[in-house]
DNA sequence: TAAACTGTCCCGC
DNA sequence: GCGGGACAGTTTA
């Protein structure tokens, strides 16, 4: 199948995906934006019309991938919630530490919804900028108390 | 407040 | 191929 790549606009940033039908390879973000479509879904959670990706898959999250046993648990995180690092390892069998490295090492967030782990006393990391992730949680803390 | 702990990746040899 | 360091955190003394 044809991977598709495209961006869309988030705040001051550019989120890019490459994607092909339901199932998305990668998402980053930039200044520089993508010629081409982002998938629907996305643009809709970036909006804040939507509260589910789950119609995409992640291909990150697939058995078999290095980290798929803490992203399982990342994506069991309900919209508009947070976790800590520590509750996402202990429930993953792994150390908090590790929880962290996956986080960094996320091919796809968002779909992943890394941005709702955050550290015990404080938001935690996030890579390009932190400013996105608190971006992302306040999206859907606003969208949720809208409900 | 500092140090130990944790598990994987990456880089240099 | 192997060893050491880095890393988006937590816990304990």
């Amino acid at each position: 199948m044809e991977i598709i790549s495209g961006s869309c606009r988030f705040g001051l940033w550019f989120v890019r995906v490459w994607w092909s039908g339901n199932l998305v390879w990668n998402v980053t973000f930039s200044h520089q934006p993508l010629g081409g479509p982002a998938p629907p879904e996305v643009v809709k959670f970036l909006a804040g019309h939507s509260t589910d990706l789950s119609p995409l898959r992640s291909a990150a999250a697939t058995p078999g991938s290095p980290y798929s046993h803490i992203y399982r648990e990342v994506l069991s995180i309900p919209y508009g919630s947070t976790a800590t690092y520590g509750e996402i390892a202990r429930r993953a069998g792994s150390s908090p530490r590790m929880a962290g490295l996956a986080m960094k090492r996320n091919p796809t967030p968002l779909l992943i919804p890394c941005h709702r782990v955050v550290s015990q006393n404080g938001i935690g990391g996030f890579t390009p900028d932190v400013e996105i992730k608190k971006m992302l949680i306040d999206l859907e803390q606003k969208r949720k108390s809208y409900n």
